[in-house]
DNA sequence: TCCGGTACTTCGTAATACAATGTAGTTGTA
DNA sequence: TACAACTACATTGTATTACGAAGTACCGGA
């Protein structure tokens, strides 16, 4: 369960998304073949509120882009057809990398975050 | 100390970065008086070597037009002067904010790690 | 018939990291 | 003296990205 959630107070992410939003909706697509609505729905049911639909589908617009996806547009009983995103294999390497990179990243700041300076050069 | 350091592939951070490096900044400067070009080299030393002069000043100037430090100007025995940064009440502030959230947002991301789908709610 | 919810698209904007380039001070050395 | 290397800061332009805004379209129920 998240700690956190009831810090509310959190708006204003997006300059700390960039760069990790996209590898976090290849993760959400990893596990379930899944439509960019529900992907929006996902995220605010994160608690992340402050992403809305035109910033998930211009990510979507990117990574079908760059091959990262397979599309499968299926009818809905609801409205207007879905695209179902399943991720191909560049799409799996390219989560990889980004898991990597995160890890990386967040290793250094949490380690800031302790130590304080960085003064101690590892 | 930190594992991943033998991960040298890892480059390319830039996008990743983005609203994240003021707040190691803005830590680094927390801990003591320290001036810019040291900065860049604690960074560095800390494994992210892509991280250059152009990026480190240009946040600077933008943590100084924000007014989050007072700037004292020392001469140097190896070089032109140095301008030494320290964290006032505002800057000490924003760092606060910048914790919480960094906390709030790798805590998500974290979650979804592990468990993949995001698809409970919490 | 209209409204709300579902579902996707596109365009413009602001913020940010970074490359590139330049300036300037000091030390060392050929 | 001249020049390279290191220190130290500054500036300008560019690419990437999240997001706001606005629109289109499909469906069900009041």
């Amino acid at each position: 369960m998240l700690s956190s959630q009831a810090v509310s107070g959190i708006d204003n992410l997006s300059e700390m998304l960039k760069g990790v939003l996209e590898g976090m909706i290849l993760q959400i697509i990893s596990k379930e073949e899944i439509y960019g609505y529900e992907i929006v729905k996902r995220l605010n049911g994160l608690g992340l509120t402050g992403i809305v639909e035109g910033t998930v589908y211009t990510v979507l617009v990117r990574i079908e882009k760059n091959k990262l996806v397979t599309i499968t547009k299926k009818p809905s009983a609801l409205g207007p057809p879905r695209k179902f995103y399943t991720l191909n294999e560049r799409g799996r390497e390219e989560l990889a990398l980004f898991w990597e990179k995160w890890a990386f990243l967040s290793e250094r700041i949490e380690y800031l975050k302790q130590d304080g300076s960085g003064k101690n050069e590892l």
